[in-house]
DNA sequence: AACGTTTGTGCAATCGTTTGTTGTGGATAA
DNA sequence: TTATCCACAACAAACGATTGCACAAACGTT
């Protein structure tokens, strides 16, 4: 029932058990004979590298961390694909821990992160974090760290995101540019530096546009209670000429009021920030910024590689959006 | 730049190897004093296990790999979620594959299992899986493997999934108990044995209430070509008084052509196999058959565990569906 | 006072793999 | 012939933590 090891070929073979790692790995200093042996003895005995003890032995692991505020229905699915993609011809593998948006399971999970001697850290931040500290060591242990998408920006750690406050400029000035006025903004909880950002964009797009912005206009997801039952009270009371949603969740969320009130696509415009899965779910389509997790997780990944390889510098990327327009034109 | 090693905490203290880590595993063998001692000197000098080092001595891992077709929308987070909750007390991790739907990339990552030493599997199934004897190298090696969702029942492996056929059925009856006899049948690809068996349990509704079934009353998803163009065809030709969705990627599909007719609610009604989420974004929310992958991940998980404990036969565990009724009563 | 028991710690081996160094026989060059 | 070099393989140590066993000191028992 014991699995072979390099020790039991070696005994097989009589050979030292050095030999046998070396012609395993294509050694040179190993004849094509001798390697021919005990490839085919490796071969027939199912013989298995312990993964265990050649990381310990070498003092790495194979792995890569990919730490993660939550589970969610666009954004992390894609972004998985991206990381697998971008890591299925290394040998790399990967560790998945869910913070559930708690900074103290996140600090837990750094832990973790260490005692596994994880080669990367590929991070989303959970929404309350608001500082780095418990990063350090990470550094410190001179593991590569990358914060994705929900990031803070520090000298210490690179960063991959988008622009949020310029997605959210970009969409707003769309539906200003059509002369829409009356605009409501959805957004996610107020203590994600995210929300901010993007509320910032959709404020200085209306500025722009000499619309006086008020707390009237946009609605916050802050508490779970009752997010429909607002929306539906809000587009009810007001005469809104569109919607800018934050991000796909609240497009989610905000669609059945939409259908109820059947206000959409005729009295009532919408512009969101999406990975472009959804608004081509709805019927006409809606334009959006594209927000693709595969393209962040994808490129995020390949970043750490590079950054497991050579001494990087710290660095802010942003992903550059475009709007992915969906109506006919005017 | 070194990290502190048990052996470190040993010189500094005067004290063996062997007693060091018997006080901080709280070995009683070991006095108070010399615990705490122990215990203070690793926490000012930041000791952190070397998990390689302890895992390859102990011979196991911590390690429990998910392998996963493909990364979708609905069911996969759902089952992180649940896996994640069910593990989150444990002191195991997961690493995650995705086999892309590929039974050759499947084998190589039960191949990585293998030597990752990892202690137990939850799997579920590529498409074009069609034997499980691939997943004999884990049942020699004695590590405990768990199919879930996408399954195929056979002795050796225990499963836990949803009645396929069952759901189906229910779903249907539902429609035909309210006198709807012109029936739309939504399926995806044809060789994944989940969709013949949502299949049968379609026909096998229509047939007991004496509804002829025909082949046209069925879209499959065989080809990606032009499912949305293919749908709202039929959808025009056929007067259809409702549809049966076989899964939720399935009606996220069929969203935009369904809005685009305007035929929900008034002349067609919806029943579908989901995890809620999105019949409860439609307005009004849509009729369904519950298929949570939340329930099947973490059941699935806790059942890991206690297969990893003892030795479990066999099992094919059918977690019990329910019809989740959006509609006003008749 | 001699012995047994308990309590707390040290000793040494072990897990499977890798790698720097050393050794050996044969071929080549001087 | 003798010195030199090369190709190949063996030797041995090392990674960090755990654990069966040995052992010493302190105590209680007759």
């Amino acid at each position: 029932m014991k699995r072979t090891s390099i020790l039991d070929l070696a005994r097989l073979l009589s050979l030292n058990p050095s030999t046998i790692s070396r012609a395993l790995n294509g050694h040179p200093d190993i004849s094509d004979e001798t390697r021919e042996r005990v490839r085919t003895a490796a071969a027939t005995f199912q013989y298995r590298p312990n993964l265990q003890a050649r990381y310990f032995r070498n003092k790495n692991s194979g792995l890569i961390a990919l730490i993660l505020p939550e589970m969610n229905m666009f954004f992390v699915p894609g972004l998985m694909n991206g990381v697998n993609e971008a890591l299925k011809n290394s040998d790399k593998s990967v560790i998945i821990f869910i913070s559930d948006n708690d900074p103290e399971r996140e600090k837990e999970i750094i832990g973790h992160c260490l005692s596994w001697m994880v080669e990367g850290v590929l991070i989303s931040l959970s929404d309350s974090t608001n500082t780095l500290s418990h990063l350090m060591p990470l550094k410190e242990a001179g593991i590569p760290v990358l914060l994705l998408d929900k990031i803070i920006e520090s000298p210490d750690f690179s960063t991959l995101s988008i622009d949020d406050s310029d997605a959210a400029r970009l969409a707003v000035t769309h539906l200003t540019n059509k002369g829409l006025k009356a605009i409501l903004g959805i957004f996610g909880h107020e203590n994600l530096i995210m929300t901010r950002q993007r509320m910032d964009g959709f404020k200085d797009a209306l500025h722009q546009s000499n619309i006086s912005f008020s707390g009237y206009d946009t609605l916050t997801l802050n508490t779970q209670d009752n997010f429909e039952q607002n929306l539906e009270n809000r587009l009810r009371s007001t005469p809104y000429d569109a919607l800018f949603v934050m991000s796909d969740e609240l497009l989610m969320l905000s669609l059945p009021v939409i259908q109820k009130l059947q206000l959409y696509p005729a009295s009532l415009k919408i512009v969101c920030i999406s990975d472009g899965t959804l608004p081509h779910r709805i019927y006409p389509p809606v334009t959006h910024i594209l927000h693709s997790g595969f393209d962040i997780g994808k490129s995020g990944a390949i970043l750490l590689l590079e950054m497991m390889k050579g001494q990087t510098i710290t660095f802010h990327k942003k992903l550059s959006v475009s709007l992915q327009i969906a109506e006919p034109n005017p």
